[in-house]
DNA sequence: CTGTCGATTCCCGCTCAATGGTAATCCTCC
DNA sequence: GGAGGATTACCATTGAGCGGGAATCGACAG
């Protein structure tokens, strides 16, 4: 499926092309391009001229390339996450009007978290997640929360794999994260503090599809020394059952019922 | 650069196949989106086939597909348009808490209105913005703001082209377009009374980049009827420069100030 | 249980688009 | 003017993409 030396499909390099670009490098030349993906100068040059055509990529004044609007515009049109963040973002701003600090909203994505919407953008706080933007799984309150409501199958098969240690206080035994797990399906919610970050805490809550599956997680990320933390944790919940709703979740089923026994 | 019969490339296929999802068809069989795309069976599944080993596009449960997560983070990671929603958002939030109805933040590319942002879905009125949606230029008060402030040569080259009429209401003739053109950059806004839908008016002012160039239109989508719609401008005033401010605009420049001389 | 219809996968020979090295050209900046 | 980098032009080689056709799977009806 390639007609490369290096045995990649075209797609493949469309990708490398692409992923070379971040928040850090939102444009460059097409030769530092072919710097970035390691691919070969021609074929770097002959690619990008096709993705410019189709502006999938687009030549700014100087002759940097950026990733074209066309883009952007293809993978929101037909996408599910534009619903998601729809039905979201109403009850996320009332989160952040009244917590202050910093939203987030989730979703599990190649046994990662990847961030899709973010409010609030306070400097006091540190907050890496951004959107587009990955973390790990089980680092993050977020993650946590997600992993929690998962399918036993995928929890287990996550848990075999070995988990890197970020502070003092990220879980990595297999046997404590399950423990915590289950305490974060009775509780309703994980609180974090510090697991990246060490002077931050994030608290998450699951949002529900209409098939009473996760489908992401709302979070906040407050200052770590910050008593009521806690007492997020009703808003949080409220604003996360509100977005279920909205999403055509009709409440506990059953289904939850039974899981809990 | 095309190794198909039809004397296409990859790339344009790719995006033949993406396109063919939109809001009203997010999922599809293969087997649709070879008939939709019109590309030979067997090469839909090949191509389909790379796109999922990508996840560029995801194959759900029932068999259908439906364009990726990974689609949507490529094109949101390295965009310039993410920065450009994240300093509106805050600003939008505003205005749509003051107007009530329907705040949108669109850009010119491809001689159409492209809508990257919209706030309130008041079903009390009629509006056919959408995330991610086109609109034609002359028939929006976004599109005219941001066609009132583009370059000259820029006017004169959309202006040489023939105009669809949508209602009674809209200009086509290319004096008349230039006479309000300039009454709009003299008022500072544009407010078209149901130029697409007769039931709706838009008001839409513009947001400049530090380079004092138009980036984006600011607009609400208000029902005709409603009389004090010119109150709205003075808002929309304000936050179209506070967002133009945070995208690093400082002010009007002596060149602006030249051109209107 | 059998037949129909559609979706999907498998098969396979043809061929030309993609490949990627080398070299020429166009830049800037010192 | 010339050194260093970015970009374009050239071109022989070849295997990935192509797409028609047939086989398989699956759902549903009679």
């Amino acid at each position: 499926m390639a007609n490369s030396a290096s045995g990649e499909s075209i797609i493949g390099r469309f990708v490398k092309i692409v992923s070379a670009f971040d928040d850090r490098h939102p444009a460059m030349s097409v030769a530092e391009l072919g710097r970035r993906t390691g691919l070969p100068v021609t074929t770097v040059y002959r690619l990008v001229n096709d993705l410019l055509l189709e502006r999938l990529l687009e030549r700014e004044p100087g002759g940097d390339i950026h990733i074209g609007t066309r883009m952007w515009e293809l993978a929101s049109r037909g996408s599910k996450m534009l619903g998601l963040r729809e039905a979201a973002l109403p009850f996320m701003e009332d989160v952040q009007a009244v917590v202050q600090h910093s939203t987030t909203l989730g979703i599990l994505d190649s046994d990662e978290v990847l961030y899709i919407e973010r409010l609030g953008s306070d400097k006091t706080i540190v907050d890496i997640t951004k959107i587009a933007g990955r973390l790990p799984v089980h680092a993050t309150s977020s993650g946590l929360v997600l992993l929690a409501h998962s399918p036993a199958a995928y929890q287990d098969a996550f848990l075999a794999r070995p988990l890197t240690k970020f502070t003092d206080t990220t879980l990595t035994e297999p046997a404590a994260l399950r423990r915590h797990l289950a305490e974060i399906r009775q509780r309703g919610f994980a609180a974090m503090p510090g697991v990246i970050v060490p002077e931050s805490s994030g608290i998450a809550v699951p949002v529900f599809g209409p098939d009473n599956t996760v489908r992401a997680a709302l979070s906040v990320v407050v200052p770590r020394n910050e008593e009521n933390a806690p007492a997020r944790v009703p808003v949080l919940m409220a604003a996360a059952r509100g977005i279920s709703r909205a999403l055509g979740w009709r409440g506990e089923l059953k289904g939850t019922l039974r899981q809990s026994h």
